[in-house]
RNA sequence: GGCUAAGUGGCAGAGUGGUCAUGCAGCGGCCUGCAAAGCCGUGUACGCCGGUUCGAUUCCGACCUUAGCCUCCA
């Protein structure tokens, strides 16, 4: 039984799809200004886990992720760079499905653009006034009324008269309520802009959304995912504009997942604190280190991004694929979990923990925890020489490394795959083991150490193997 | 001020009303020419104070601390 934390509830509730085996579920993706950095690596890497496990478990799944691409940030730094905005969001968006790309993020299975839904967003819009949710204010933007919808504040569990006491937003003379939000802004001079019923003018943000998702998954859906930071206001938003607008209950599971920090604060454009997976990649051995790390803690909690966790993730994804090296790996696998094949092994029971840990709202540290249970073992049957049993272990870890995202690599690659430029060619050091297992025949341990040091100085480690064949890892 | 999360061993990080998380690092051992890798063993861990209970890190209450949201933000 899939359990799932709802935001809507604040508990983990049984997870069952509002028309069988089919899942609808949307992500609010990127405002394409920048490059992505952790923070969204966490969020994409975290819904693209749930996508997979939920096609795992068998559904027929349907994933929209937008992207917004008409933005006030947008059109600024379009114009400091004096680069047509259409170009810069275009630009930023290859930027961002390359980087999904080195990540192994799946891409969602409809990918809107913002620009493309502006009849929509407008057809809603209309009928939010029409029906007197929303209205044209004095300065000619087109607002929500959040008054009008009683049910507003209970994604996030506010009230509107408590956020009124603490607000710190700006008393707008134009809105009837502080907290009241654009759906329509009128067109400012030389900005991009649409025909509307109120004058030209460009959607706001929290109206894409609504429009997109309803238009493409219909409008009550299973699953609406984003980061924490969006709850309030921008979800609040959208189920005030989608429930008003559709006369119809909007999303039935809301999933939000927590913050990357630095130094225990949060990571933000705004803070100007963050990294960006570009960055962030170049001093690791493989972009796996970084899903695996953002996959070690559970997708609510927040998690501290630091180099040395970084290198403890990669010393410990190294395990998982030593295990699995010189031991019946075999082909790269797909990516799909082969149904049926895993339980004749014999690892039925750490399957079936696994499996559980994956239904408990998605626990992949305690599916981790498994799978180092599962090289355990593998590396205890290498040992015995219990190769048959060997195979099938390193087997069901591709198996449930493929539910993850991880492992499916050849481990002989990986293991021999360094950071940064190779000191040594592969010729060199199959030359270099040559020459030191000549001097460890002739009992010459001098000349043996020393060449390992050369190696070893060259980021180059050594395993003499029971064989007596000796394999190496760049470090 | 309001709302919401969270505080676990050197570090990271799950979980549970009473025998094990797990990983990294450390220590001891096996293996090795020596290493490395691996395996085995090893740590008075659960913010503070009360309460419930035969028994609480786990339930309840107060407190302290941290983070997030309340303004664009994954």
């Amino acid at each position: 039984m899939l359990r799932i934390h709802n935001s809507l509830t604040g508990e983990k509730e049984e997870f069952t799809p509002l028309r069988a085996n089919e899942v609808r579920m949307y992500v609010c993706g990127m405002t394409v200004y920048d490059y992505i950095h952790i923070g969204h690596a966490r969020m994409l890497t975290v819904f693209d886990l749930v996508q997979r496990y939920l096609r795992c478990r068998g559904y027929k799944v349907t994933y929209v992720r937008n992207i917004t691409d008409i933005d006030d940030k947008i059109l600024q730094r379009a114009a400091q760079n004096g680069e047509d905005w259409r170009q810069y969001a275009q630009r930023f968006t290859t930027a961002m499905h390359e980087d999904c790309v080195t990540l192994g993020l799946q891409a969602p299975d409809l990918e809107p653009r913002a620009t493309d839904f502006i009849a929509p967003i407008i057809s809603m819009t209309q009928t939010l006034i029409d029906k007197g949710f929303a209205y044209v204010a004095g300065n000619a933007d087109v607002m929500y009324a959040v008054r009008k919808f009683p049910d507003y504040g209970r994604l996030s569990g506010k009230k509107i008269d408590d956020l009124r006491a603490g607000s710190r937003v700006q008393i707008d003379e134009s809105k009837l309520d502080p907290l009241d939000f654009v759906l329509w802004k009128h067109a400012k001079p030389g900005e991009p802009s649409w025909d509307s019923p109120w004058g030209s003018g460009r959607p706001g943000w929290h109206i894409e959304c609504s429009a997109m998702s309803t238009s493409l998954l219909g409008t009550y859906f299973d699953l609406h995912g984003g980061g924490m930071d969006l709850k309030f206001p921008h979800h609040e938003n959208e189920i005030a504009q989608s429930c008003a607008a559709c006369d119809s209950p909007f999303v039935r599971l809301w999933m939000h997942n927590g913050f990357v920090r630095i130094n225990d604060e949060k990571m933000s454009k705004s803070l100007g604190n963050f990294f960006t997976v570009r960055d962030v990649l170049k001093a690791l051995r493989d972009p796996e280190v970084l899903r695996f790390f953002l996959l070690s803690s559970h997708y609510r909690g927040p998690i501290n991004y630091s180099e040395a966790q970084l290198m403890q993730a990669d010393e410990t994804l190294l395990g998982l694929y030593r295990a699995m090296a010189d031991g019946g790996s075999r082909a790269p696998g797909t990516g799909a979990l082969p149904q049926g094949a895993v339980e004749t092994r014999p690892v039925v029971g750490m399957r079936g923990r696994f499996d559980d840990a994956m239904d408990d709202d998605f626990n992949t540290p305690e599916a981790l925890a498994v799978m180092q249970g599962v090289a355990r073992d593998l590396n205890t049957a290498k040992a015995a020489g219990r190769n048959e049993e060997a195979a099938a272990l390193a087997a069901a870890l591709r198996d449930m490394g493929a539910v993850l995202g991880l492992l499916q690599q050849s481990p002989g690659e990986y293991l021999r795959r360094g950071v940064g430029e190779a000191k040594v060619s592969d010729l060199d050091i199959d030359a270099l083991i040559a020459a030191r297992r000549g001097a460890r025949a002739m009992k010459d341990f001098a000349e043996s150490d020393r060449i390992r040091d050369v190696l070893a100085s060259a980021g180059i480690a050594l395993e003499d193997k029971p064989d007596g064949t000796t394999g190496w890892r760049r470090a």
